[in-house]
This record gives C-alpha cells, structure tokens and sequence, in this order.
DNA sequence: ATCAAGTCTGAAACTTGTTCTAGATTAGCG
DNA sequence: CGCTAATCTAGAACAAGTTTCAGACTTGAT
C-alpha cells in the first residue's frame, strides 16, 4: 500500500513518478466525480476508468470507496488550510477569528456542495479500518482552527473547547447538507459553540 | 411534552394488527442483528427471514437500510426517553443534570457498543430522502436536553446551545465508536459543551 | 359471501462495492 | 543485457442492497 508523500505520513515505500502520477489521476477523478452527483456518483468502476487505471489497481491504491473518499478530503483540506493562511481572519477576538475561519471555508464547500457531501459521508460513514485517516483529516482541521485562535501550546482545557468546536462543524455541515438545517443555522451554531473560546480565555482580545 | 400519539407516526394509513405485528418483529430483527456485528450485519435478506417477512414486503416497510436502521434507532431513543423520564438526573446546575444525562445515555449505548455503531453510522449516513426520520430522532434527542434542562420554552439562543450540545454529542459518539476518542475524553467534550448552557443562564441553578 | 383493491410471498434480476486470477509490464539490480 | 520481484491490466466472479414480477392471500365494502 502507498502512502502520499507530501505533507505528511511516514510514507512506507516511496513512489516513483508514474505512481504519483497516477495517485494524482485517481484523486481528481474522484474529486471530479464526486462534483457532480455526490457520494453515489464516485463509482469506482468509474474513477478507475476516469483515471485510466485498472480496478485492481485503483484498490491497490486505496483499500476502499471510503478510503479514496477520505483521500480526497485530505488533499481538499490541505489545499484550504493553504488558501486560508494566506489570508488570515480579520477578527479582533480569537472566538471570532475561529468562527469567521470556518464561515469561510463552509462557504468554500458550498460552492461545491455534492463534493462536499461526498468527503463528510465518508467521513462520517468510515469505520475503525480507516481511523488513521480520519484521524489525519481531524488533526488537519484541528490545526486549522488553532491558526485561527492563534494558539501555539493549547491547555487540555482548549483542546476540548477546539473538539467540541469540531464537532459541531461536522454535524452542522451534515445536517445543512442534507437540508434539515439553514445556511444561517449553521453560522448561529458554529458561532455558539465558539462562545466556549471565550470561557478558557476571559481577557480575551490581545494576543 | 404534551400529550401527541406515543409514537408520534404521520401514519398515512393506519396499519392493522398484523402489519403492526410485522413491523414489530422486523425492528426487533434489525436490532438483534445489530446487537451483533454492527452495521455490516443488519443484512437485508437476514433481516427479513429472521422476522419472517418476504424481502419485498420488509422493502414495503423500511425503504432501504438506513431507513431501517434510523427506525430502529427511534424505537430505541424512546425507549431510552422513558427510562432517563423516571429517574431524572439529580444535579443542581441545568448544565449538570444535562451533562449526567447525556452520559447516562452514553452508559446504555456502551452496553451494546454494535448496537450503537449501526444506528449512529445509519444516522449519519443517511441522505436526503432519509430527512424526516433523522429529523424525528434529532426532535427526540433535542427534547431529551430539554427535559434534563428542565425547560419548557426555549428561547432561540437555548436552541442554539442545544444543537451544539446535540451535535457534540454525535461526533463525539462516532469518534469513540470508530475507536479515534477515550470514553475519557467524550465526557470532557460533553461537559465542555455542556458549559454553555451556564452563559445563555448567568443566574442558573434556580427555576 | 363476494368482488376489487391492496398486500404479501418467493424467486430472479440488476447494481455497485470488493475480491480474485492469469498474464503482461515495469523497476531494481547484478 | 537478463533476471526476479513487484506492479499493473483486463476481466470474471462474488456479495449485499435494491428492484421487479407473477401469483397467492387479506381486507374492506357491498
């Protein structure tokens, strides 16, 4: 099994160029796919077509359709932590920095809605043979939102408040994408549950 | 809650004795199912012979799976609301009592830990069509909060807090059953959230 | 009791994720 | 270059969710 090279993992045995390439191939694939038609529109028969590579090839790559699609994420989310350093949030206070972070990046998702229903399923969807990269995905967005607070060494106690954060992220973004709640829904809870920045850190705005 | 048909069911058509019967033995399948092996093991065709029902009909009844198992996990979610009703949390703080029953709840699931993987894995992965049924479960969760807050009207921003409480409650869920999250550490997230509640009530333990 | 409409059954078919196989290609190495 | 192990390909095969269909059974109204 390969493992990405980039920006993380210690890598088991390294790929050669052809092989990147053609990990490379199979990620867009999926992420092309999964742009239209959401989760049930990335068929691996598809991608493996799509991305001219043989099916026995494509699980070679990855172990399963949940695999691929957590990939996916990995690499969307990387290339947004990316996108959103370069352009820090305006905010005074930490808990609003965090909120307006990730107000950005739901925006960023709904202009790719089906994508985005495609990665938070499987995310949601994985089971304990996909924990690794799962956990990955969540040390990602983890990091993203300790930029945001500005937080280089969080106490337990912030690690937590980040968590719950997180977690609301997750279950907010599913239940917008599967239309039980508002765009505005969504932005009152996010800013609810970063009310909780606040509470560690009551002489708030300097940093 | 006032009163309302127990079950709270739409019922287009009232169903007869031994359709009711039928849907009886088919969730009680489904669960025992459940109960063993988790998601992958609530297998449709076992499903129906174990409860007796051709494939069809079990189709005619639950549309698909995740139907299924959202149903299974509303029929569990009551049963849990009435137990939690007769032995309500005894901490003073609203923020305690609903944190105390939130892990009590988290006790029971832990009990039938394949159980609680097929119905929070079916919950989350549903798509749209699923949208009613995982609104009932999320109207049920939510009214359990409230019960414990000892509220009975709301205002916006205690919704608010609610669904945050609710939604660290699921990922926190499926990041302990997908083994990424220490029992440890789902209570601290919850009691973190749980927190919030204090904000929205500065004067809180009273009535 | 009888008839029409609706429901249930059993079995086969279809779809899509996943696995397996035999042979062709490629990569690393002496 | 020539060998060996690893990788890749095409395609069949398998598994489980879902659909379909013809015929038997219930139900409700007359």
């Amino acid at each position: 099994m390969p493992a990405r090279a980039s920006t993380s993992r210690p890598a088991s045995p390294p790929l050669t160029a052809r092989q990147e390439e053609r990990r490379r191939r199979i990620l867009h694939a999926s992420a092309r796919l999964a742009g239209r038609g959401g989760f049930d529109a990335v068929q691996m028969r598809e991608v493996a077509e799509s991305s001219q590579v043989a099916l026995g090839t494509l699980y070679r790559y990855f172990p399963s359709k949940v695999h691929l699609l957590v990939a996916t994420m990995q690499d969307q989310l990387e290339r947004m932590h990316g996108t959103l350093r370069r352009r820090p949030p305006g905010g005074e206070a930490p808990a609003e920095r965090v909120a307006q972070t990730l107000m950005r990046a739901f925006r960023a998702l709904q202009r790719e809605p089906q994508l985005a229903d495609a990665m938070v399923r499987a995310l949601t969807f994985a089971d304990r043979s996909v924990s690794p990269e799962v956990d990955q995905v969540s040390r990602q967005t983890t990091a993203i939102i300790l930029d945001a607070m500005g937080l280089e060494h969080p106490t337990d106690e912030q690690l937590s408040v980040v968590r719950v954060i997180e977690h609301t992220w997750h279950s907010a973004l599913i239940t917008w994408l599967s239309g039980r709640a508002s765009i505005a829904q969504v932005r009152i809870d996010i800013e609810t549950a970063c009310r909780l920045i606040d509470l560690t850190d009551p002489a708030a705005s300097g940093r």
